[in-house]
RNA sequence: GGCCUGGUGGCUCAGCUGGUUAGAGCGCCGCCCUGUCACGGCGGAGGUCGUGGGUUCGAACCCCAUCCGGGUCGCCA
């Protein structure tokens, strides 16, 4: 038989009962935990979702009520009232109301619970697919509890800061038209209009720069987006942007207000935010780090090697710079014992990314080498390498040869690897950096033409909008990127408000003039009414509480996220639909040819 | 789409080169227990080894296919 909550109001959350309230009556809800029984005296842990709390039922009970306790199971949800009283003694300073207890002298099952498939206490240990099938009682885990109840509290923070800072929260559509460029979008059919497709916003880039020109100077909003590409450890479908963007600024007004929010979202982790926040430019960050999101927590930074294998024995150094390439590599300290297996994964690792292989030498204590390709190499080659490299003896190095941007991506890819596997990462370091000047353009071979590598909108630097015609891959952007511990947290530019060089940019882009008018031609339109200059930036507000709360999966950070293939454990979406659905959207489901 | 990796009672795992009735801890059920909080004691139930095929005298183990997860490369303006 099921109570019911007639009469009962409850008092306190569980780890809200204080211990000067010793003596009084309070009324809990909450799920049971656990329960112990002694025979004649019966604890039970009451859970809710701020924590535990002790009940006691024991000799002074009424039978009735004793017996009602002991029918108890996990996961029920009862109330309660009771006494709050010390503990006699038999403190436990591991819970938060480890000093008191509540005696409780009424007793109401509000549900009943099957055994959960799992503890909700002891879960972490349990396999992620089956805490996603049941998510609502992973969620029951103070792990998650904490890490949502963290998420609102950045949320809240970002918002109280904004307001302050004269930004209006304004929304934007979820149903737009689809915008080829860049990732794919997730359609939506229109029944009023057969055959043809909303799409759900990658960003509210467009609608945000709209309202620039309808004169709210300064707008965010607490944004989802949807992007239909493959996921990642630190990647959904859908994802929440904290989105801005501010009229008559240039790039160091934007810095400017963010360096001030990330402050404010910090001091609620108590990490102070050193201002101003260090800068990287994107060519550093390459050649640097081998990421234009570099971690900058450790060094082993990379090393151009060009001038030290130009002509040596090797042929795939020597060659590789006679046509042109680079060669670049690491030297990882203290590391010449490295086992043959762990470098056999790293070249592994560097042929997943594509790479011919992965050259190591390793400086062994006596002043020998071991070493896959010294037998190639002079002695007099092998120095200069070494110099070059700065290794000492006991060091390994790791190096490949290649295109550019190909290598200094494997060689930051290992770098990153072998940072984590080492241990070189402090953790418990908050790194943040401003990676600016970014290109405005790069060269997609796949699509033979450029792209662009932020977005079609974003304002070349001043001083090199002259290259435009001459040289388009050497002209910067009027881009920043905010990044953290190794992870982009944040990105903008400021956009182009001279419909003169947005032409330009589509025509840089290949748009025809009818293609750039048929996609955006309602913004360009709005500039022609008064657009004043405006830039913004938008976080990916998972991730950056993913770096807050200490996880490396962002489904730790999402109340209800989707797997690897975008579906959902729980609810089994995507699903398929009524035929009679389909026929109303004039959709006929033809089978995907392999 | 490629590569790597996992799937054995409710949960987490063990199961050596194929060899009798597939084990453990936790959980669950029953009985006992007045100070526990990973309570304790005694007893008990519970497994198509993801699924389908194959090899073999014999398969959790080997082979093929497939399903369900995870990581990663491509992809993600």
């Amino acid at each position: 038989m099921i109570d019911n909550l007639k009469e009962l109001k409850r008092t306190h959350r569980c780890t809200e009962v204080q211990k000067n309230e010793a003596g009084e009556n309070v009324a809990l809800c909450g799920w049971v935990n656990k329960k112990r029984n002694y025979g004649s005296l019966l604890f039970v842990d009451l859970r809710d979702r701020t924590g535990l709390i002790q009940l006691v039922f024991d000799s002074e009970t009424e039978s009735s009520l004793f017996e009602k306790a002991k029918e108890l199971r996990s996961e029920f949800v009862i109330a309660v009232n009771g006494k709050v009283r010390m503990r006699d003694g038999a403190f436990n300073p591991d819970m938060k109301t480890g000093e008191i207890e509540v005696v409780a002298n009424s007793l109401r099952i509000l549900s009943t619970a099957q055994v959960p498939p799992f503890n909700i206490f002891d879960a972490e240990k349990t396999k992620e697919e089956l805490r996603l099938k049941h998510r609502y009682l992973d969620l029951r885990r103070p792990d998650l509890v904490n890490k949502l109840i963290m998420r609102n509290k950045i949320v809240n923070a970002a918002r109280n800061y904004m307001q302050s800072q004269g930004f209006l929260e304004i929304e934007t559509p979820i149903l737009i038209n689809s915008t080829p460029e860049g990732a794919r979008d997730y359609l939506v059919p229109s029944r009023i209009h057969n055959g043809k497709f909303y799409a759900l916003p990658q960003s509210p880039q467009l609608f945000k720069q709209l309202l620039m020109c309808a004169g709210y100077d300064r707008y965010f909003q607490v944004a989802r987006c949807f992007r239909d590409e493959d996921l990642r450890a630190d990647r959904q479908p859908e994802f929440t942007q904290i989105d801005m963007e501010l009229s008559f600024v240039d790039m160091e007004d934007v810095i400017e207000v963010n360096e001030g929010l990330l402050k404010e979202i910090f001091k609620q982790i108590d990490v102070e935010v050193q201002t101003p926040i260090k800068r990287m430019t994107y060519d550093e960050a390459m050649n640097r780090f081998g990421s234009d999101k570099p971690d900058t927590r450790f060094d082993m930074e990379l090393v151009c090697a060009d001038e030290a294998v130009k002509g040596c024995g090797f042929k795939a150094f020597a060659d590789a710079i006679e046509r042109g390439d680079t060669v670049r590599g690491i030297t990882v300290k203290g590391q010449a014992g490295m086992s043959r297996k762990k470098i056999d994964a790293l070249v592994e690792m560097a042929k997943g990314y594509g790479a011919a292989g992965l050259s190591y030498m390793a400086f062994l204590d006596d002043g020998g080498v071991k070493s896959s390709f010294a037998k190639f190499m002079s002695d007099e080659d092998i120095a200069k390498l070494k110099s070059c490299m700065k290794a000492e003896n006991s060091d390994l190095i790791l190096l490949a040869a290649g295109e550019k941007s190909f290598v200094l991506n494997l060689i930051g890819a290992i770098r990153l690897y072998l940072g984590k596997e080492l241990k070189l990462i402090d953790e418990s370091k908050f790194n943040f950096l401003w990676v600016v000047d970014f290109p405005l353009l790069e060269y997609s071979e796949e699509d033979k033409r450029y792209v662009a590598m932020h977005h079609p909108f974003t304002m070349p630097m001043d001083e090199d909008i002259s290259l435009l015609d001459t040289a388009p891959e050497k002209v910067r952007a009027k881009a920043y990127d905010i990044v953290l511990n190794g992870y982009e947290i944040g990105g903008g530019s400021v956009r182009i408000f001279d419909p003169d060089i947005q032409n330009k940019m589509f025509s840089m882009l290949g748009f025809t003039k009818e293609q750039a008018e048929n996609r955006f031609g309602y913004l360009l339109e709005a500039f022609k009414y008064g657009v004043p200059p405006h830039a913004g930036l938008a976080y990916g507000l998972d991730r950056l509480i993913m770096l807050i709360t200490g996880t490396d999966n962002i489904r730790d950070v999402i109340a209800f996220p989707k797997v690897k293939d975008a579906s959902c454990m729980m609810t089994n979406a995507p699903s398929v639909v009524d035929e009679t659905q389909l026929l109303e959207l004039g959709i006929e489901i033809s089978k995907k040819e392999d």
